[in-house]
DNA sequence: CGTTGTCTTGATTAACCTCAACAGCGGTGG
DNA sequence: CCACCGCTGTTGAGGTTAATCAAGACAACG
């Protein structure tokens, strides 16, 4: 991890590209990125582990992660696959406890650090603050019910589909955020699962897999997939 | 659904026994009570069903809930059983949106039904009180990361054994919060499967079951099973 | 060039779903 | 009072999905 130094207005500009931040004024970002710290990551660096305090709000800005916790029997489950622009664990750091999983970049990564207590200040002088924080917190609950649906209900062709056609929002083209097995574990699946299930939608003409690049061939098809 | 006229006092007790109203002043209790309403709701009732807006936080105070979604093919997947004394959709509540899931009693319940202006104007007055919600909504979280590792990495036997232990804690005989087929549906079962699993548990000498009660026979035994 | 990690492929197996039948129970109405 | 219905829960047989085990291709890297 290197701290940048960057030039005015640029860690401003970051922060508005968080739709928790969004709607700040711009003197109030300003006060946000003149407490926080610029930092790059390298891949496969951790930028958090569990049981650390969550001492401060980690906003992604470049680059993916993965958040995974470690069970007893020393297994991970990845929780959450993630790409800028996002916060990342927002709730630890805002009720001051411990980080409950690990964040390992995928990708070299771009991040925004804000230290708890600046975040405290700045909710002080904008009470709409900690609502704007919640609703992002809301959508992560969102994210994991749907997770917790697919997992319980779908088979893992869908799953894959589905992963597949959220990754793109309508592009055509989009690159896997993290290697294969990562993407596995997060679909509730094995490597060699993914691997064929990929394989199959090959085959039906959906889409088209190099390396970790995917092109959607056919998005009807792959939305013919989710009906099964 | 039957709205309760509770005599003085009897509301803001109900209030104290949630962990998120828990550190509030009896005089802020008072205030927010003043607001609310005590309702009663029979077996079998919706409390509040998918994509109504988010008017009241429910706060239950006794009783069991499921909490479920329905999916486009109409299949119901149950995201979580509360029993009371809890929050329910606090998110939605809080930031004004609409109830993401269906909320149906499995028992009959009590439920304090807060506005959600009331809460804003006491969250206006009690700068903490948002934190404490967001404290809850952590936990929340960190219940599905639970649910989620747990429905993508163990058996269906390990996952019913983890559950009674969660139900009981380190109480012997437990009811079990609704239906065995809703049951089976939140631990990601069929009703047929999760049949077999008590069985199981039951041949092993961990537990015995009459009906819906559950006894914890041997608790050695149940949490062997954990290890598998 | 060997090592390491990722990814793929094949064969086998176990867990769980599906379908089907039936018992028990409470409510309803002739 | 009893036949009927709907709903929950149990049991059995058979089928399918995806995990497991094992082996090898391939690229990245020192």
């Amino acid at each position: 991890m290197k701290t940048l130094q960057p030039g005015p207005g640029v860690m401003s500009g970051y922060l508005a590209s968080l739709s928790a931040f969004a709607k700040l004024t711009g003197a109030e970002r300003e006060l946000l990125a003149a407490g926080a710290y610029l930092q790059s990551y390298d891949k496969g660096e951790l930028i958090f582990s569990l049981g650390e305090p969550a001492r401060q709000l980690v906003c992604l800005v470049q680059g993916s992660v993965r958040v995974y916790r470690v069970k007893a029997d020393g297994k991970e489950k990845v929780i959450h696959l993630m790409r800028g622009p996002a916060l990342i664990a927002q709730a630890p750091t805002l009720i001051g406890g411990t980080y409950p999983a690990g964040a390992e970049c995928t990708t070299d990564c771009l991040v925004v650090a804000i230290p708890r207590q600046s975040l405290l200040d700045a909710a002080a002088g904008q009470p709409d603050l900690p609502w704007h924080m919640m609703a992002g917190l809301f959508e992560r609950l969102q994210e994991l019910t749907r997770s917790l649906e697919a997992h319980s209900q779908q088979s893992g062709a869908v799953r894959v589909a589905s992963f597949l056609i959220g990754l793109g929002h309508d592009r055509d083209a989009v690159d896997l955020p993290a290697a294969k097995k990562d993407v596995a574990n997060y679909l509730g699946l094995r490597a060699e699962s993914l691997s064929r299930a990929l394989k199959a939608l090959q085959a039906a003409g959906a889409i088209e897999v190099t390396e970790r690049q995917i092109r959607i061939v056919d998005r009807g098809c792959l939305e013919g997939v989710l009906a099964e």
